[in-house]
RNA sequence: CGGGGUGUGGCGCAGCUUGGUAGCGCACUCGCUUUGGGAGCGAGGGGCCGUGGGUUCAAAUCCCGCCACCCCGACCA
């Protein structure tokens, strides 16, 4: 350690917010080099290292095998697939000195298909899966939380190729349990859940999500059965059709100045509409206006149909119509039909403007809506009646306690995680793209089918960081540690030669050793950085040594012993062994 | 992109209101003492004060523009 490439800092760094950023900044694992972009400094590149080894050993242990792509691409591949586009603003894209256009790949779905297509040309070559560990390179509006979202990032990507559907579900399956594995390595606390598709488009897709209070992503769990689900993906269970008949004809009323649905409800109930008093924002029904955009197109109205107490949520609203973008619509002054505030579905066909709705607004529902007119309001406005949606759209914001969608019993309680990986049924979106084919068993031409299967690596050291650390400092799991004994020299005496001597004997049976062999430093200085950097055990040679004896310290647990200098070589490489061991299974 | 905040040695901060020799703690170097919980004393090195312009005899300080970072929102792995 006198000569590691290291300076921990006693202060937290300002800009550094969530415990992972500031912990492996001071602990001397990152530095930050740009915005979104992180140095790994010797120790966070161990640590780095190791996280990859254990990936890349559960893809070579599913048959999996490893390529490696360049990050700066010609524009064409992203072009034909259309992604170019899509992805817009999120591509760094860059010329070089003829002109020609490059990008710094965000992914490379693209690269993937036409190489298999270069390469291979029969069904007997399939089915195949490789991966590459990437830098992936995406402008971030906003990078955040250190290495949790930056703009450069290191990424496990993986790629199915099968022949049919249930080829694909098995190379599915089998990389959803290396996913498991390598995620139960570090002893990650994590939840599999329903997600949206998102950029790739395809069906079946689960993220895994590492819980902690710092991650970006909501998601939701049953409170008896085993649904989980990202906030985007939540599905909303529709209530029964009613019957149109049912209801009286449609009613409108005088409600000035109620814009908004708690004023209508307040008004509705002290007015007694429709003869009655105990109106609530659920009974009415609220029209947001958003403009959507495809990509490269032009702007288009939507209007979206949910009861009062929800609000149209703007993220699920933007991944269910990806890759269009959506922005609320708030400038009316060029649409005098649309009366901000009393807007209501009746009129809309007429306008010619599509309307969508939240599953709970089934035909035979009555609402109270606007009546398209300035202070007015009309009660008994009934689906299927006086309106037809022109569909459903999943988009209502979720609440805890909403009932769960799988058992239709239980109740969705609310989390938040890290989303460390993530797993999808690509379809056959980029082999159609670029008529990838190969020759069937009957002569005739097969359409391969993909998978597409992701883990941020350099996030995941954030991930593991975030959920394996107390107020000392790190606490690493043994299977992510940059060493597996930190050896401390706690005295002036012969105690830094016992250490290296230790740490010698240690390294000659394969173990790493971190030797804490610096003069001048006083213990407490030595001791105080162990605990930061957090390498899961650690021996102390200090005012023991001269009874033959040394301690043995667990950062994780914080158990110390003092064990006889003769035995603790042989005692670290048991229990080193036997913790790689069991980690294998 | 909207709102708020912050930019001063490697790190954490003071100085700015009221313009006048750039400071403190940590870290770093040297010496002596110290050595099991972030040591003491002494002596040092290190700063285009984010950046460009303006006001002024004089700008870290006042004014305008830009940039960067952080937080909230929007958006996204």
């Amino acid at each position: 350690m006198s000569t590691l490439f290291l300076r921990t800092l006693r202060e937290d760094p300002a800009d550094a917010e969530v415990p992972s950023h500031r912990l492996l900044v001071r602990a001397g694992y990152i530095r930050r080099a740009a915005p979104g972009g992180y140095t790994w400094l010797p120790l966070g590149k161990l640590v780095l290292d190791r996280i990859a080894e254990v990936v890349r050993a559960e893809m070579v242990a599913i048959g999996a095998q490893e390529v490696l792509f360049p990050a700066l691409l010609p524009r064409d591949p992203y072009e034909v697939s259309g992604r170019w586009l899509e992805y817009g603003d999120d591509i760094f894209t860059l010329a070089d000195r003829r002109g020609g256009e490059y990008l710094l790949a965000p992914t490379h779905e693209e690269m993937f298909a036409l190489l298999v297509r270069d390469i291979y040309n029969s069904y007997r070559d399939f089915p195949l899966m490789l991966f590459q560990v990437q830098t992936k390179f995406r402008d971030e509006t906003r990078p955040r939380a250190g290495l949790l979202r930056g703009r450069e990032f290191l990424m496990k990507d993986a790629y199915s190729f099968d022949l049919d559907e249930a080829g694909l579900r098995a190379a599915y399956d089998q990389m959803r349990g290396a996913y498991q594995r390598i995620f139960d390595r570090f002893g990650l606390d994590y939840t599999i859940v329903a997600a949206m598709s998102g950029a790739m488009g395809g069906s079946g897709s689960e993220e895994f999500l590492a819980a902690s209070p710092v991650g970006e992503d909501a998601f939701v769990g049953c409170t008896v059965c085993h649904y989980a689900a990202n906030t985007e993906a939540v599905t909303t269970p529709a209530p029964p059709a009613g019957d149109v008949a049912a209801h009286p004809p449609l009613q409108v009323h005088e409600t000035p100045d109620t814009a908004t649905i708690d004023s209508l409800v307040d008004l509705a109930n002290a007015r007694k509409l429709g003869d009655r008093a105990d109106w609530t924002a659920a009974d009415t029904l609220k029209n947001v206006v958003v403009s959507v955009r495809r990509p490269g197109g032009k702007a288009e109205l939507l209007v979206i149909g949910v009861p009062g107490d929800r609000d149209v949520d703007l993220k699920r609203l933007e991944a269910v119509l990806y890759p269009a973008s959506v922005a609320m619509f708030d400038d009316f002054t060029d649409r005098p039909d649309l009366v901000r505030g009393y807007i209501g579905p009746q009129v809309l066909a007429k306008l010619g403007i599509r309307y969508l709705v939240d599953p709970r607004i089934v035909s035979g529902t009555a609402w109270l809506t606007g009546a398209n007119e300035p202070g007015r309001h009309a009660t008994d406005v009934v689906c299927g009646r006086d309106f037809v949606p022109d569909g459903t759209i999943e988009t209502a914001t979720v609440r805890a306690g909403d009932p769960c969608p799988a058992c239709r019993s239980g109740e969705l309680t609310m989390r938040r995680g890290i989303e460390i990986g993530h797993v999808f049924q690509l379809g056959r979106r980029f082999t159609d793209a670029f008529r990838m084919d190969v020759l069937g068993p009957d002569g005739k031409p097969v359409r391969p089918i993909m998978g597409s299967y992701g883990i941020g690596v350099s996030r995941l050291v954030a991930a593991i960081a975030e959920q394996h650390h107390d107020k000392r400092g790190l606490a690493w799991p043994a299977a992510a540690a940059p060493c597996d004994v930190h050896l401390v020299a706690a005295g002036a005496g012969n105690q830094v030669n016992v250490a290296l001597e230790l740490g010698a004997r240690l390294a000659d049976r394969g173990r790493r050793v971190l030797v804490d062999d610096r003069g001048q430093v006083s213990a407490g200085v030595k001791f105080a950085d162990a605990e930061l950097i957090g390498i899961p055990r650690t021996v102390v040679v200090g005012r023991r040594l001269s009874e033959g004896y040394v301690e043995l310290r667990d950062r994780a647990s914080g158990e110390r012993v003092d064990v006889p200098v003769a035995e603790v070589v042989s005692r670290l490489v048991a229990a080193i062994a036997e913790q790689h061991h069991d980690k294998r299974g």
